[in-house]
DNA sequence: ATAAAGTGACTTTTT
DNA sequence: GTCACTTTAT
């Protein structure tokens, strides 16, 4: 406590009723939340039972438990600290008997849910060139985060009464397959809270004291959630940083902030400034982009840890040059020792962006690691053993049965399941549920309604699913699902002698792997613990390489060294943001929150082109870039001066061959090849005894030190 | 019923 | 330049 500031004491000794904690990036947040959840518990006697502590992501929750357990050791039993969308979930498990949906419903991922989308679009005989299932899918959910149900839709043009429909069966599928989305678990939780008032009232005199992180990454549900929950104890403690906002296209609303200060008149609000991250070079150069935001708070942030180095600001000929420039930096770094690889990270707008890096870090041999991208758990095979084992879970999961009804191939095509689905309606069941009768010897009077083929291959993955679904519960989460994988011979469908095939296998294991975690506990803790795990989650420390990752990945995070590339208009800000304002500023946030996630040292990076769709084409450099005063950069002019054209076109070299002997020949970031070592990278060059000393990183080699003269070095142009 | 070939759409960020 | 979905050929 000693350690705090006295902003940050003020914070967590504050007394009860509703606190808002307006921090800055850096400025010790999780810190305050954590010693405020001990002091409650160690300082004013307060029951760990009677505190609800709600993160974004697991991983920040996962971190304040243990400080939490740093702290306090056993002391912190009982506390309920998680997502929202896991504290949600285990809510409406326990409740489910006042909703429309059962206790073992599943949870259905970004994939499943467009798969709904797209059925009923099918199913409603839409045109899905006109209705794409994506679109209709974000009305749907921004919808839900408004807390609008179908009914409550307003339809104003003809396309508002389209997505109305669509809304309203697609939340029936859902429903009838007892499944919810993501969205479904704030807003049946909202609902719930707000219907039941008996409901209400036992968890708002329950949890005495409510901890929010992020809180300006709320959206409507949330908030009203947050605010159903603090009804009775009124106290309320909540964290955020409106100038971090990036999540507005999930619904995030950032006036809740304001929100609060309205609901709560007398609210206390706390400012913290001070930050113990980044030199104040850094956080000079956030705050001349973030300045340029109208309507907002403004912040001073300020360190103690002095100015520190310029900050350095690039243009590149094109992407790859970008990359190969990164990579020679990072390596000219390590090999003097200036950094560890794991100081770095490399930070852009978007995924696909990561792939020209990942091949420039690839070539030069530099282990790296990249956050998302292609998901684990979006692998096909890995989601169709999530399927298998969802619907042994709940047989009513119509996208899980559809999923695996006919992997492994066992001659149920497309006509047979439209004869499944068509009968199931007539008789009121899901189609699971059929297959699952015809399975057990329940439903014979399905057979005799059925065409014979068709029940009779029905009826043989119908007992197997009944044998799965009997021994569900004596087995653990990994001997189910070994006993699926024996039964339909999975192995050997996935292994058809390709290296893919193999890979593919090796997925299934690590999924094996991670279930074996869950010999003590549910299948169920196990599925819901797939469904809301993210990539965010997946970030650990101790690898100490390089990080690849988008700049909303990176929030959160800090590194002594950070890239940010493509800073382009049109990548950041993005395109897709340009006509509308409120989105525009989000762009600025996003780089203000990649900014202020360096410690030391901060490149800003655009290319001179760029590659779209295919094809090359010239590109501007971002708008914000103007806002960066030229006193913060290194270099002064970095920007279109004659250095970096000199060294990034390295044809300018070749003509001015002349260059007298005592100056390096060579310099950073020239790409040249050798005769043994083929391609490489200068690093850097020296002069010693009238030789021209030249470290170069090859590929597939390494760094290499040459003696220029001896080295028969070709300049690659 | 399945594999191969062709088409078109799309790339913003994710619990 | 990639993916997913559709059509076409076997």
């Amino acid at each position: 406590m000693r350690e705090l500031n006295p902003q940050q004491q003020q914070a967590v000794t504050a007394g009860t009723g509703a606190i808002l904690v307006l921090a800055g990036p850096g400025s010790g947040k999780t810190r305050v939340l954590t010693q405020r959840i001990a002091y409650l518990i160690g300082n004013m006697g307060v029951r760990p039972y009677h505190i609800l502590a709600v993160t974004f992501t697991n991983k920040a929750a996962r971190e304040m438990d243990e400080r939490i357990g740093d702290l306090l050791g056993e002391r912190n039993r009982g506390l309920t600290l998680g997502t929202f969308h896991s504290t949600c979930g285990r809510i409406l498990r326990r409740e489910a008997q006042y909703l429309p949906f059962d206790q073992n419903y599943v949870i259905y991922d970004a994939d499943d849910q467009i798969r709904v989308v797209k059925q009923v679009v099918k199913d409603l005989n839409l045109n899905d060139k006109l209705y794409r299932p994506h679109g209709l899918h974000a009305s749907i959910s921004n919808a839900k985060n408004e807390l609008l149900l179908p009914d409550d839709f307003p339809v104003q043009t003809y396309r508002d009464e389209v997505v109305k429909r669509v809304y309203e069966r697609y939340q029936k599928t859902l429903l009838a397959s007892n499944a919810l989305d993501f969205d479904d678990m704030l807003l049946w939780t909202a609902y719930l809270l707000d219907q039941m008032p008996a409901v209400r009232e036992r968890y708002a005199r329950r949890f005495e004291h409510i901890l929010v992180d992020e809180f300006q990454d709320t959206n409507m549900a949330q908030y009203t959630l947050l605010k159903h929950l603090a009804s009775f104890h009124r106290n309320i403690f909540v964290v955020g940083d409106a100038d971090q906002s990036i999540y507005r296209w999930r619904g995030a609303d950032y006036r809740n902030v304001l929100r609060f200060e309205e609901d709560y008149p007398d609210s206390q609000v706390i400012l913290l400034e001070q930050n113990y991250r980044s030199t104040q070079t850094i956080l000079d150069t956030a705050m001349a982009v973030i300045d340029q935001n109208p309507t907002r708070t403004p912040k001073k942030l300020f360190t103690e840890r002095g100015k520190g180095q310029k900050i350095t600001l690039r243009e590149l000929y094109d992407d790859r040059e970008m990359a190969s420039f990164i990579v020679g930096q990072i390596a000219k770094d390590i090999a003097a020792q200036k950094n560890q690889p794991g100081d770095f990270a490399v930070m852009y707008r978007t995924n696909a962006q990561s792939r020209i890096l990942e091949e420039a870090f690839l070539a030069a041999y530099l282990p790296y690691k990249l956050v998302g991208a292609q998901r684990f758990y979006g692998r096909r095979e890995v989601k169709d053993v999530i399927a298998y084992l969802r619907l042994v879970y709940n047989p009513r999961d119509e996208i899980s049965l559809m999923r695996v009804i006919n992997i492994p191939r066992r001659g149920i095509g497309d006509k047979s399941i439209l004869t499944l689905r068509t009968y199931a309606q007539q008789v009121n069941l899901s189609s699971g549920e059929v297959v699952l009768q015809l399975g057990n010897g329940t439903g014979t009077e399905h057979g005799d309604a059925l065409p014979n083929r068709v029940a009779a291959t029905l009826a043989g993955f119908g007992r197997l699913l009944s044998s799965w679904h009997t021994q569900k519960d004596e087995l653990s989460p990994m001997g189910l699902m070994d006993l699926i994988l024996g039964d339909v011979e999975y192995r050997t469908y996935l292994e058809d002698g390709t290296e893919e095939g193999k890979e593919r296998w090796e997925n299934v294991m690590e999924l094996r792997r991670l279930a074996s975690e869950y010999q003590e506990r549910s299948l169920e803790a196990f599925l819901e613990n797939i469904a809301l795990v993210s990539d965010q989650d997946t970030i650990e420390a101790g690898s100490n390489v390089p990080t690849l990752l988008t700049l909303h990945a990176a929030k959160g995070l800090e590194f002594p060294v950070v890239f940010i590339v493509g800073l382009n208009d049109g990548t950041l800000p993005h395109i897709r943001s340009f006509e509308d304002p409120e989105a525009m500023h989000e762009e600025r946030r996003l780089l203000y929150v990649g900014i202020t996630r360096a410690e030391d040292q901060l490149y800003l990076l655009h290319a001179l082109n760029r590659f779209n769709y295919g094809y090359m084409e010239p590109a501007d450099p971002s708008r914000y870039l103007d806002d960066i005063p030229l006193e913060l950069v290194s270099g002064a002019s970095a920007r279109h001066s004659p250095s970096t054209d000199a060294i990034f076109r390295p044809e300018r070299w070749n003509d001015s061959a002349e260059l007298r002997e005592v100056e390096p020949k060579y310099h950073p970031g020239m790409n040249i090849i050798h005769a043994a070592w083929g391609d490489g990278m200068v690093l850097n060059s020296k002069i010693e005894d009238d030789e021209e000393i030249v470290d170069i990183f090859f590929e597939g080699v390494g760094l290499k030190r040459v003696v220029a003269s001896l080295a028969h070095l070709e300049v690659k142009s």
